[in-house]
DNA sequence: CGTTAATTGTCATGGTTATGTCAGATAATG
DNA sequence: CATTATCTGACATAACCATGACAATTAACG
């Protein structure tokens, strides 16, 4: 299938109904989302769902309460997608939905590819905050650009490549954590890649390099580890 | 209301049903919109459809035909957002919808309220530029034309096709993001095609050609990606 | 504190792969 | 049938990025 995002998008999906969530957190996975499954509202933690994902897909009739409570309540601190899934689809249902901020409302049964196209419809109108500002560097992810105000004023502007985005992402995005060299490896090149233990360095090296000496000390490296991006 | 852009959005419906379409009318009038109201597919002009409206609301009962149909063929040259309105919405209807290229699909019977939501949404995600003048040149969306003052003072003017209309404009509204391959072609060739991996490079080679030297350069590859328009 | 081994930093280089470009084939259109 | 639109395949070009050599740094140990 058609795909290719700079990484993976995080999506989120809280379904009771075992076969479908299976399916479901299967299919979403072979499509290149890194997904996490969660059968009740119990299981869940909103502060969460609220801050590190892209995308929220919430089945409405759950054992444990209702899916527009959920959505309900993460609305009201961020704006993260949701898309309802329900087994009713009364006009009642949907303008609930949507008047509580939904992006979209599929009503059961459903094709699989129809959520497909619905997900992808949605990311791809809701591009996550894709810009990173710190000290003198802006880094935009949806352009792939660096800007960074060059010691004597005059502001520069370069282009990061795709791997170099991907590598960069994923070390904030795991931030304070270290990423081990495999991760990287594993996330950026792929599970089957084993390219030369340099290969990874270089990359960062570029990086430290766009990011220039205040930012780019940022990624540091852990001796035997990997990397990890500081907060300041 | 959120929409007030210097000029308000046309809104093209396509519906049977007068009661509805006079209601339908007379709301989206009020809400500022540029509402024209057509009762059967004898009465529209496909080309007009295409290329002049911001958004077509598109009943699928039809007493001359379906209005998928209609969709399909406006799809074909243009991507103007879709909503179809449909008395039925089994899980093949709203597929098929959606894999024409349909923006939404609401279900009969709707609230006024649900559509107003979703018209809005859709204009909020789908904004639409008719023409783009920059350094040397004149894009006119409408009549797919291309001014170009050359070199020495005299002006040609050429034709874009449908689409090299299309990725241009899709570049355009989604700078400075990069567009990917694959979105290019689920949104100009269909989700359902898939040409050889040339065919999006020849479509970019005849828009600089045709952009020009200059507005050329502004389509920018990402190597890896896919296509970017970078402002100024 | 100094020596050594292991890890990481850096860079130049060339093979590899994605893209640019064009001519001709094929399909759509009228 | 003529004309235009669109796709395909071949080849040229350019960007990328993996590699390996070597320098710099760190950790461990005596």
């Amino acid at each position: 299938m058609k795909n290719s995002a700079v990484t993976s998008s995080r999506v989120f999906l809280l379904e009771d109904d075992q076969s479908l969530g299976v399916t479901l957190t299967e299919r979403l996975h072979k499509e290149g989302f890194d997904v996490k499954w969660a059968r009740s509202i119990g299981e869940i933690n909103k502060q969460e769902l609220a801050n590190t994902f892209d995308l929220l897909i919430l089945d409405v009739g759950l054992p444990d309460g209702s899916g527009f409570e959920v959505g309900k309540e993460i609305r009201s601190t961020s704006d993260v997608p949701i898309i309802f899934l329900t087994a009713q689809s009364s006009a009642e249902d949907r303008l609930r939905g949507y008047e509580i901020g939904a992006e979209e409302f599929i009503p059961k049964p459903f094709h699989l590819r129809e959520l497909f196209l619905r997900v992808r419809h949605v990311l791809r109108n809701h591009p996550r905050s894709q810009k990173l500002t710190l000290a003198d560097v802006t880094v935009d992810f949806a352009s792939l650009s660096v800007e960074r105000s060059n010691g004597d004023g005059d502001l520069t502007k370069e282009k990061l490549n795709a791997k170099e985005a991907r590598v960069l992402r994923l070390l904030i995005e795991r931030s304070p954590s270290v990423v081990s060299r495999d991760e990287l490896l594993d996330r950026v090149w792929g599970v089957n890649e084993y390219p030369s233990n340099r290969t990874v360095d270089n990359v960062i090296v570029r990086l430290r390099q766009l990011l220039g000496p205040i930012a780019g000390q940022k990624i540091v490296s852990v001796r035997g580890i990997g990397y990890q991006w500081v907060q300041s």
